[in-house]
DNA sequence: TTCTGTAATGAATGATTGTTCATTTAATTT
DNA sequence: AAATTAAATGAACAATCATTCATTACAGAA
């Protein structure tokens, strides 16, 4: 009868309410099966399951099993954005801020890779609004490394270049590491993986005074952490 | 009743009998259909209607819905191992090559991203023989720009590197040209687009002797096919 | 204990859709 | 023309599931 009100709290995934908190149980059966199984491969009833909850329940918490996508795809890029600004602020030195962004970025990646492939598969069947919120926070991801990049620049260790375009890569790698898994199966450990994405970018933007910087960071203390 | 004689062809894609010609015209009207609604949301229906024909006929052509993706996603891994080698033979020199490798993977992703697209999404849901017919033929095309790479390293053009690993890369961002489109929508033209990995991956690989030697190919006739 | 509102159940519903197959149409042969 | 084989149709079938809702279990208040 009374639709809006049953729905506990619509609030994105914050809140500690017993109400959502079974909320998130769904949301991490679903992310679970959904990422291992596919979304139209999983039924409503095997959510509830995995949940330990009967099915019917979960139309107290969300609106459709639709929703629950939206929420797991939202929380892989949330992860993202939590992740990554919290390795970059570790560091003054630009250079450093760079690479600690990278790493960060690959090692949230590497640690769920299947979440990151559940985004890339099924960004695309959710409504337009939502994949516009979801297009919005891979933007303001790639934000972070962009103001890296040009603060690489000002600062003169990197040459001039499209920022946009070369965060893009960045991210494109970064990502490459779920893909990789299993297009090809696995080939190298994350660190290789971290370190030789690092060498590439590093390689193909320093100018003499960055390099120099740099050697001169490497031997005072090694990177990565 | 008798189940093998019904089906015209099974061969994969080749021959030019009604039989095959009718199979494609399905397979065609399949790749568009799942390219831009997805697999699940499109039904048989549509497929025949798109081809031309009712949904009962497709089953004498094909063993059901899903043998259309797969036949989908195998004719774009198919041109991908076409497209490539065919650049690559027009140079002698291993720059060039490599170049040429690139510029090619890059332009055949960017002629149909939803092709492309497509084999991300649905390759999972392909049962597992499937799945590492997919994989060799990715394998296959990876290789042809390993070649160039480890010849690019043989002639000291380029410094030694894990070269799965780079090749693994520059696949990777050729990709990225169709992954790229719906997530961070049009931000440059193809050509931007292969000129900047390209120069990305020269500036990072080169060695003086190759850095030299490509300027000196540079002067004398200007890149790009 | 009794009452009351909320949480939870899970069988029933209804809509969808891949697939089949009895039937018709067309093509080919005799 | 008649007979035979093949191609094509599309209504009907059967199975699957997301979703609903009548019902039950539970928790706290009076």
């Amino acid at each position: 009868m009374d639709n809006s009100q049953s729905i506990k709290q619509r609030t994105s995934s914050a809140g500690n309410s017993p109400a959502a908190r079974r909320r998130r149980k769904f949301v991490i059966a679903a992310t679970d099966l959904f990422s291992n199984n596919g979304f139209h491969e999983t039924t409503v009833k095997e959510i509830a399951e995995k949940a330990g909850a009967s099915p019917g329940l979960i139309y107290n918490y969300v609106r459709d099993k639709e929703e629950l996508l939206s929420l797991a795809i939202i929380a892989v890029l949330e992860s993202y954005k939590t992740e990554v600004p919290k390795a970059v602020i570790k560091y003054d030195d630009p250079v450093k801020r760079f690479a600690a962004a990278l790493a960060a970025y690959i090692k949230v990646v590497a640690d769920k890779p299947k979440a990151t492939l559940l985004a890339y598969r099924y960004t695309a069947i959710l409504p337009s609004p939502m994949r516009d919120q979801i297009k919005e926070m891979e933007i303001e991801t790639n934000q972070i490394i962009s103001d890296c990049i040009t603060t690489c620049i000002d600062a003169g260790y990197f040459r001039e270049a499209n920022v946009e375009f070369v965060s893009y890569r960045a991210v494109l790698l970064a990502h490459g590491w779920a893909l990789k898994s299993w297009r090809l199966g696995k080939l190298h450990n994350v660190e290789e993986y971290i370190e030789g994405n690092l060498d590439l970018f590093l390689t193909a933007l320093f100018t003499e005074k960055g390099r120099r910087h740099y050697s001169k960071l490497c031997n005072e203390a090694p990177l990565g952490g």
